[in-house]
DNA sequence: CTCAATATTCCGCATGTTGGAATTTTTTGA
DNA sequence: TCAAAAAATTCCAACATGCGGAATATTGAG
């Protein structure tokens, strides 16, 4: 019944939370981690390994701050809109995404296609946003806030691809082992993908491995040329026509440029992947 | 230089935060009140009135749990993209959101418009989605996370004007005092306004309190006969004719009464005006 | 290069936090 | 419908953790 939340915590072996202000945002995590259908205290309380009074007295803070709601007859916890209000404004970092956003809007019309805008984050790339187009799509990062291991999806390996030599090699190192469970990508199939990527500038795959699916990615640099952005496109895979794929990436490639043109000087993604 | 971020904290007189958790908190709202630049450490221990040590504590804990970007060389802080990606699942509260988004893009598609879906939340209206159309609007609301004062722009009046009869006074009440210093709006004429929303069902206004533009809201209805939510358009004057009027609204109560048929029985937008 | 402003670390004090136990409320099962 | 079990909430004393003044390091300005 547990989710992949494990999974978003990457990096250094979490020497347990300290501070109640993280102990507080775990319940958050948590919460968020089990779904709308809401969380009991209970259950909370199990799965942080914390006393009922504890997460309780938490739980009130959070509610006081509209962080959580609560169901009034004392049930179930779910996350709130003050939470959706806060972070409504996150995402922007650096104005990226709402440099973005036209863009993406743009393109899913001219093109047809679904859009997505990925950044960086630690070990995996996040969907920043996404505009849909008229076909059904599968992908990996899903809806907006969604995340994938970098490597994973042709917008993933794209960020991946463009990152500089020793981050990639600490980024696969770390990503490798996470996608033995998978079974379909091993060392060697993802190194000459990024070999292939880092050589053409760009990502595609006709029938990927997501069946009947395919995808289309471009890397968005920022001013000091570091790739912090993807920009790409899911679509079903006989839709993508080699001809069509020369023109896609061409205008991806024009918008991406466009988007560096604008970007502030201060980095968007980070990766503080040591600490 | 200080922006409208005390306005969204709407009830009680606060007795000034207690826990560190809410602390934690009122530094991520103050950060995302500063918008996308950047903030400081002593401007945020000025705003919060907190000692500069504290406000550094809490920040490495933000930072830590990933709530916050830290510029490398010590800088500013921003809203760090878990954030973003935490609460891009707690819109969904209930899955109102995520009932209504293919509505959303669907209404956009075939009117032509902008529609907006739009909660309670206190006594204010959140922007939960929103779907472009082609034509450049201006409104209230703003973006998705974006919130205006209940009574303001045809959604949000809407909820107001449906709301239940002890519930709507006291928002007025409320409200009143804070809409002063916009000018254009008193207690008559908010008050005719709901009447006549309520007589009528719907919210319309041609040329209304932004120059040029018109909106069209409907309410949206839980399984208990609340209105949880509004679905709107905004859309330039001159192209909402009284036929058109007629026709929008007739699709918009089509479809917000398909979302009330799917809502969950509990409620997804929760008032504690009184907490 | 110096000085002022800001960021960060230190550390003793005390305040907020903690969890066991008690109490109230809700759910389960008969 | 009621009783028993489980969960939620409140209490409180022990104490760990967060607090802020002062010291230090770092950055930025002139």
């Amino acid at each position: 019944m547990s989710d992949p939340a494990d999974l978003q915590r990457a990096p250094t072996g979490d020497a347990g939370n300290k501070t109640s202000l993280q102990r507080g945002i775990a319940i958050l995590r948590a919460i968020a981690a089990h779904g709308g259908s809401g969380v009991r205290l209970t259950d909370l309380a199990r799965d942080l390994e914390m006393t009922p009074p504890t997460v309780h007295r938490l739980l009130k803070a959070l509610v006081a701050e509209g962080m959580i709601d609560h169901d009034t007859q004392g049930k179930r916890y779910r996350l709130g809109l003050d939470l959706f209000v806060l972070a409504a404004q996150a995402g922007s970092c650096g104005t990226l995404r709402d440099l973005a956003r036209p863009i993406l809007l743009r393109l899913s019309a001219t093109l047809r296609e679904t859009v997505f805008l990925l950044v960086r984050n630690g070990f995996d790339a996040i969907c920043l946003d996404r505009a849909e187009g008229p076909f059904p799509i599968r992908s990996f990062t899903g809806d907006i806030g969604g995340r994938v291991m970098l490597g994973i999806g042709q917008g993933s390996l794209t960020i991946l691809a463009h990152l500089p030599e020793d981050e990639q090699q600490e980024v696969i190192r770390f990503n490798l082992p996470r996608m033995q469970g998978m079974g379909f990508l091993d060392e060697v199939y993802l190194r000459t993908a990024i070999a292939k990527v880092k050589a053409q500038g760009y990502a595609s795959q006709h029938s990927g491995l997501l069946p009947g699916m395919s995808g289309v990615a471009v890397p968005v640099f920022d001013r000091q040329g570091r790739a912090v952005a993807a920009l790409s496109i899911g679509t079903p895979t006989d839709r993508l026509t080699d001809e069509r794929l020369t023109v896609v990436v061409d205008i991806l490639r024009r918008e991406a440029a466009g988007i560096s043109r604008q970007l502030n000087p201060f980095d968007p993604a980070l990766s503080r992947p040591g600490v």
